[in-house]
DNA sequence: AATGAATGAGAGTTCATTCAT
DNA sequence: CATGAATGAACTCTCATTCAT
């Protein structure tokens, strides 16, 4: 029955290989000028096997988009987990959001490359679990603002729509990054994340 | 005499028509999906035409960007003129801008997918042009923040950098109008935007 | 296990029926006015399919250029292979160049396109390939100037070079061909070609 | 009266100044690189300009060479003015046709370009006219090879074709500039020229 | 499971040439 | 004489996808 699992296993394998090659190309070119060819070639596979694994481009780019949501998630996790008050934690979150942003940054920019682009229409299905996965980091930043709440330290304010304001503007700020050697200098939008930080909290203490 | 300037005036026209024409593709299908031959059919013009008018697919997309922020800088300039005090003058930017982002959609769109497609990279003196274009804007609101501070009714804080990050957090939470239907309710997003703008004010006051 | 081997076969096979069609189309005329849509058309082959099968025109190209290098050389080959005296290995070669010249004039009219097309640069290590073919059918000649030279029948000249000189001057008479009818009367370069042999070897001896 | 002078020559001022744009780009890219709108915007005038003055592209180009022929017979033929023997005819001329190669590199690539592509084919009476430039300066060399014959110090043989094959052999040796830096080294060709030339000149005489 | 040959539409771009002005 | 806008076919090359093996 070895012989079951083992299949599984290196089928697994080669998925997440493809997705690995995947991923690279994507981030480089941008997905139209990413090829099923030049990914089988990268890979060392066959076009046919890229299809025997994932159902047309679709489906594999969506996939890579699921893999960052999840590493995201976990690491909003991990960041809140330890933290004893609200504002703490929510400075956990942000930093772990700005750390997932440079440091997995292939999985960022996937994630707000499929957020932003006009031009690709997932299937409805497809777009559910993708914000599904989505919600879940959100659901634990609005639970710290609502800790705040609660304990008095901020203002009666909707947990869930502060949550989302706040990520909204980290992300904002995040994409001034490519506004780098132009408008900004050198890593600026480091510190201007972190000063957005500070005025939306306090903005948000009564 | 007429007749030089007439040509003049004709060529403005078709080079405008070609615009249109391609404004209309790129925003329902992006830049990659949006083709020369499309534009050169729907414009009913040849596809040697588009070429006479426009160097290159990337000057032609270029140039809509060009007027979208020439557009919006003439909507931020307005929108400051005749306010009073520092806070009427942010948050009348503000709504321009968001109605902006509305009622000019195409162009709001243009200008963000140029800014966000990690694809497109614009030759440096094109990119130069534009981002001067895009700091017009910011400049009028840094200035806001400025008057505020020298008031003594903001925290004195940089005011460009206040501008840099409230401009951010406004793209942020326009750019979450793609998310109705999944995350948001409809229209959620224009209320979201208002928080945002209070939350941030809220923050910037002494 | 045969059908691997059967691929690879059929693989070749249309390879060089590709080639077939191509050159004749580049004898036809010239490399430019030749179209990978027309290879494609006369072989019955989608575009795409010549394009699995060579990189790009150029790469095409490139190897009609070394299936005619290597005929060339064999023919040189075999030339020199039986005779005896210099002089006798000499003109033998001649004869091998212009029957060459008359017998693959297809390949024959591409290694010299290729050589006196100012148009084409090939990429270097392509052009590399070339010369080392071309090469090789120069040393068989200058060999046998060595030889003559070292039997006390030719000057004490530079070998190597007089095989230059030979070869250059053989192709310079060939060219004259595409004069017939104006300059030449018909089969002229011929006779050209063997007195030009004649001279230089009047030339050579002591 | 002067009027219609005045206009001719203006005429023909256009006419050259055309054509010098066309030769540079013509020997920079080859001639189907060479498009009729890039001369004219090189030249600063526009396309309808180029196609008044010159038929088609076909003609712009043959008048490119017969310049270049009219100037090579001239310097051939001042080569051979001033000097005494045959010998020092032919050394003379050849010398002319080399330093021709080299100092109207332009003209000399053009001619060459022409005579070996098989892809032009010129309408029969341009290139009659081309032929029996090209012949002028062929019957100065055959002339100074009869005078020798005459003299007695070269052997009994056909002057003309005698000058034919010098000048194919001239023409296969200079041709050999495009392998400097894979089979010659710099500047190699210039001496094998001279010793091609020696080589001819030992085997005519008696 | 995996291969890789084949498709054919469509991409961006260039061209010689025409012709109303 | 000269302009320059317009054509539309042709070019090279790429692509997602299929399918016999």
């Amino acid at each position: 029955m070895g012989a079951k699992e083992r299949r599984e296993r290196e089928r697994e394998q080669r998925k997440s290989h493809i997705l690995d090659v995947a991923r690279e190309l994507l981030l480089g070119k941008g997905m139209n000028a990413t090829s099923i060819n030049q990914i089988a070639k990268r890979s060392e596979l066959s076009v046919g096997a890229i299809y025997f694994y994932f159902k047309d481009k679709e489906e594999l780019f969506a996939a890579l988009q699921l893999e960052g949501l999840e590493l995201l998630h976990n690491a909003v996790r991990l960041a809140v987990a330890k933290k004893s008050t609200p504002e703490k934690k929510i400075r956990s979150i942000a930093m772990a959001y700005l750390k997932f942003s440079e440091e997995h940054k292939s999985y960022f920019d996937i994630i707000n490359y499929f957020l932003t682009s006009p031009e690709t229409i997932f299937p409805p299905n497809l777009k559910n679990v993708i914000d599904e996965h989505g919600n879940a980091s959100i659901s634990k930043l609005a639970a710290a603002v609502r800790e705040g709440i609660d304990a008095g330290q901020f203002k009666p304010v909707d947990p869930r729509r502060q949550a989302i304001i706040l990520w909204s503007a980290f992300n904002g700020v995040i994409q001034l990054k490519k506004l780098e050697k132009t408008i900004l200098k050198k890593d600026e939008y480091r510190s201007l994340y972190m000063e957005a930080l500070d005025r939306f909290l306090d903005g948000l203490r009564k």
